[in-house]
DNA sequence: AGCGATGTTGATCACCCGTTCAAACGACGA
DNA sequence: TCGTCGTTTGAACGGGTGATCAACATCGCT
């Protein structure tokens, strides 16, 4: 049998009554639609594999390249079918946030753990890649609402449990200094992240002895 | 005489050779040419009014949707008057980072003139839209090579005066608790940092025991 | 074998972007 | 009055983007 061959036909006119989709509605709640279109399943390889293309795209080139084609891309894949795992931008970007969220709970949870959490934690604080991608993300929260309202409560939830347990192993001793688990917590985080980001940028000036003065800090608290 | 009536005739076919330019090489300099196009004056008005819009799509809408032709709308001006004084985007953005740079350098010279240097420098670190706009700059500059190094270079330079000027108020002081003013002046610049980033995102768990305790610290120098 | 659910594909729409261009405007000196 | 120079304007080109659609392929179940 002869190949088919087809060639684009520039249609005359657009259809100006929304057209009989071929696929609609598979799935209602209490008697209203919840969704138009179909969407691949969660536990799909080529939407994990989605992900972490767009993980990558992110890291590599910043957020603002993380376009769903430049993704697709990356994934070999076909722009339409990153659409298909995740209807809007918006959805992809979420699912790599929330991603990287369970893994850092994870790693905090490994740190708290540990037989030194507070140097663990510190250690998580400065690991590069994980909070070069968090401050990508950061970026995004300024114009992305769905991703603003998701940091912010994986932030205020990861700054409660290493309060917590801060509180639990310093307590005292921090309150000999006038200080609180909470504040620890903030200024750890936030020495943390300005290394990384100035790290970023080739700026390093005074990062040396800024580590040197929080681990001396931490040697006295721990002592 | 009748007022003539132009109507736009689609050209038939784009020319091959470029064109002979309306107006070309406006400058030289040892006999290469440096200008292709011409550029307004930088003492024009309007190139101001350009560069304040610029800066505030940046605050409002976030780096990424600081384009010529928003800009350009904000500043209720046509987008090829933007591009008249700044020939390509990053020109812009350029002219906007150095305004602010201009004015970080002014606060922190009038900080550091003042009764209490520290304190206003601390005051400084935790200025919300001047660190906002600057965090702006640092997503910005993950790709944007061309701003990239700008901040690089202006970050350094803060960070040199800054380390001279707490050492020659602090040395003594901060060596007696194994630190040093470089150390100090990053530790301040991230605490200030995260507090105004945290800010943003409605974070604010610990943020006034972190401050209290920052103050605290500077009490005991200061004492 | 047939059928529906699931996965995949390429085309297409409408929009925004950076940049360039030629033309028009306006002030000022010759 | 003309010509020049800086400024302003509208249109256009080429390209990227989010999103949608209809068709096609595949797999599992009955």
């Amino acid at each position: 049998m002869a190949a088919a061959i087809w060639v684009h036909i520039k249609p005359e006119q657009k259809s100006a009554v929304p057209q009989a989709p071929c696929v609609r509605a598979i799935g209602s709640y209490a008697g209203t639609m919840v969704q138009k279109r179909r969407i691949g399943a969660e536990s799909s390889e080529t939407r994990a594999r989605i992900v972490d293309a767009a993980e990558q795209v992110i890291r590599d080139e910043g957020y603002a390249a993380a376009s769903s084609r430049r993704v697709a891309l990356r994934a070999e894949l076909p722009p339409s079918l990153v659409h298909y795992y995740f209807p809007t931008t918006d959805d992809l970007l979420l699912a790599v946030f929330r991603r990287g969220a369970r893994q850092s709970d994870a790693m905090i949870d490994q740190a708290l753990a540990s037989d030194d959490p507070v140097r663990a934690l510190w250690r998580f604080f400065t690991d590069t890649s994980r909070t070069a991608l968090a401050m990508e993300f950061v970026a995004l929260a300024n114009h992305r609402k769905a991703i603003r309202a998701e940091i912010t409560r994986h932030s205020e939830a990861m700054r409660a449990r290493q309060t917590a347990c801060l509180d639990r192993l310093l307590g005292p001793k921090l309150a000999e200094q006038g200080m609180t688990a909470a504040a620890m917590s903030v200024l750890l985080a936030s020495a943390g992240r300005a290394l990384v980001m100035e790290k970023g940028l080739d700026v390093s000036a005074g990062h040396d002895d800024a580590r040197h003065a929080v681990e001396r800090w931490l040697d006295k608290l721990l002592a």
